[in-house]
RNA sequence: GCGACUAUAGUUCAGCGGUUAGAACAUCGGUUUGUGGUACCGAGGAUCUGGGUUCGAUUCCCAGUAGUCGCC
C-alpha cells in the first residue's frame, strides 16, 4: 500500500500517497485538465503556482484525440509534457451529465454507458472493462472504476439500483485491472492506484453498503460519487460524514468533484484525502476571483465560510482599484498587474484576462490545501 | 447656397395610425461543484423640437433643428 496517514486530529488526517510519477501530502487539490489541459495555461504557469497532480477524464480523451493517439504519443504524460502524478476519471460522470441533460445523446445499460459522439454522432460504449483499458492506455498513475451516478432527486429504488450496478461494474473493473497489471508485468510499485466510487445518493445506508461491497473487490481508494450538493448547491455534509466514515482509514478517500473552499475544508474536517473542481478555472474565466480574508488555520475550520470571499472583478467598483487581486497572493497576476487592469482585459475580451483569473484561483486553491497540510499540527483553539 | 436622404436605448438597427415600442452589442448585477461552458440568467435604459390631421400620432403632413451624401 502506498499510502499513509502521518497525523491526524479527530476525522482529519494528513498522509502521504505515492505515486509513480511522485509522493504527494495529502490532503491536496487537482485541478480539472479534462482535455489534456488546464484551459488556457502553460505547465510552466502551472507548476508556478503549486499546482502538481492533475485529472484528466477518459470520456473526453477517448473522443478527442482517441486513444491510438495519445499511445503513439507514448502516453498521457508524455503527450501533455506533465511530469506531475495524473489521475484520470472514468467517464461515468460525463456521460451521465450528457445523458441527464438530453437523453437521447445515450443510455446507462448493464453493459455500460451507451452514448453518442457529440463530435460525429458515432455510438460509444463505455464498459467497465473499456474504461479501465483506456486508463492504462493514457498511462495515468490513479484511475476510477466506472460508476453509475444519478440525480439527486431519484427516489431511493433508483439509488439501490444504481448501488448494486456500482458494485458489478466495480467487479468487472477490478478483474479487467488485475489482468492488465498481469499482462504488463507490473508490480506494486509501478501498477497505478485504482479508486472504487461509493454511490448511494443521499441514503447513508446505501453509501455503506456500497464502501463495504467495494471493499471486499478491494481498491487503493475510495471516491464519494454522484452530486455532493443538495438541490439548493449546499454541501450535503451530513452524507459526507457518513460516507467518509464507512471508508477504510487506510485508504485514501477522493471527494470526486468538490469543490468551493469551505465544501473542502469540512470534507476534509470529516476524512477527505483528494479534491477536484473545476471552480478555480471555471469561475475564473468567468471572473469570479478568491481572496482570502484571513489566513488564521483555526479560524478556517470555525468558520469556513468567513476566511475567504470572492470578487465579480468585472464589476463596476473595482475599474479604478489599482490594488492586487489579493495582496496575499504570490501568484504571477496579484505579483505584477492590478485588479483595474485585469477588469480590463475582461471588458475587452482578452483572453489574458480568464487567464491570470484562472492562475489566481489556482494559487489560492493550492495555498487552501497546503494550509490544510498543516492544520493538525497547529495547536488546537478550543471555544 | 440648393437638393436628396435620415432622425427610435449609450451605439447600430427593427417596428406599428390603437394593450406594456423590440433586438444585438454596451452598461449594471448574479450563477457556475468527478468542465458538451470565450458559457448561462436577470435588471435598468429610447420615439429630435414645435405645430397640424385624427377619437387616438413614435407612425401621416408641415416647419424648425441636426447629421450624411450629392451639386454649385
Amino acid at each position: 500500500m502506498t499510502f499513509q496517514v502521518t497525523q491526524k486530529r479527530d476525522a482529519a488526517r494528513i498522509g502521504m500517497l505515492t505515486t509513480r510519477h511522485g509522493a504527494l501530502t495529502t490532503p491536496f487539490f487537482m485541478p480539472d485538465a479534462t482535455r489534456a489541459s488546464v484551459r488556457g495555461l502553460t505547465n510552466a504557469q502551472l507548476r508556478s503556482v503549486g499546482v502538481v497532480p492533475m485529472v484528466v477524464n477518459t470520456y473526453h480523451l477517448l473522443l478527442q484525440p482517441g486513444m491510438d493517439l495519445v499511445r503513439g504519443a507514448g502516453g498521457i504524460h508524455n503527450f501533455m509534457q506533465w511530469d506531475g502524478p495524473l489521475l484520470s476519471d472514468s467517464g461515468g460522470y460525463q456521460v451521465y451529465s450528457l445523458i441527464h441533460k438530453n437523453a437521447a445523446l445515450g443510455k446507462i445499460t448493464e453493459d455500460g454507458a451507451v452514448f453518442k459522439s457529440v463530435l460525429d454522432g458515432r455510438t460509444h460504449v463505455l464498459t467497465p472493462e473499456k474504461a479501465i483499458r483506456i486508463q492504462f492506455d493514457l498511462g495515468v498513475d490513479m484511475m476510477v472504476m466506472l460508476d453509475d451516478p444519478r440525480p439527486n432527486d431519484a427516489t431511493r429504488t433508483v439509488f439501490e439500483d444504481a448501488v448494486e450496478r456500482t458494485i458489478r461494474w466495480a467487479q468487472r473493473c477490478k478483474d479487467e485491472y488485475d489482468r492488465h497489471v498481469a499482462a504488463r508485468d507490473m508490480d506494486e510499485a509501478s501498477r497505478p492506484l485504482l479508486f472504487g466510487v461509493v454511490q448511494g445518493g443521499p441514503f447513508a445506508d446505501l453509501r455503506a453498503r456500497c464502501a463495504h461491497a467495494l471493499h471486499a473487490i478491494g481498491c487503493d481508494g475510495y471516491g464519494f460519487g454522484g452530486r455532493h450538493v443538495d438541490m439548493d448547491g449546499r454541501l450535503m455534509e451530513e452524507i459526507i460524514t457518513h460516507t467518509a466514515a464507512s471508508i477504510t482509514p487506510d485508504a485514501p478517500r477522493f471527494a470526486l468533484g468538490i469543490g468551493t473552499p469551505s465544501d473542502i475544508v469540512r470534507c476534509h474536517a470529516v476524512g477527505w484525502d483528494l479534491f477536484d473542481c473545476v471552480i478555480p478555472t471555471r469561475e475564473g474565466r468567468h471572473g469570479r476571483l478568491f481572496v482570502y480574508t484571513h489566513t488564521d488555520h483555526a479560524q478556517m475550520h470555525s468558520a469556513p465560510d468567513d476566511f475567504y470571499h470572492t470578487i465579480n472583478i468585472a464589476n463596476a467598483q473595482y475599474r479604478q482599484d489599482f490594488s492586487p487581486i489579493d495582496p496575499t497572493c504570490t501568484c504571477y497576476a496579484c505579483t505584477n498587474h492590478t485588479r483595474a487592469y485585469i477588469q480590463h482585459l475582461f471588458r475587452v475580451g482578452e483572453p489574458l484576462g480568464a487567464q491570470l483569473a484562472a492562475l489566481h484561483n489556482l494559487r489560492f486553491f493550492v495555498r487552501l490545501m497546503e494550509m490544510l497540510q498543516h492544520l493538525s499540527i497547529e495547536p488546537r483553539h478550543n471555544t
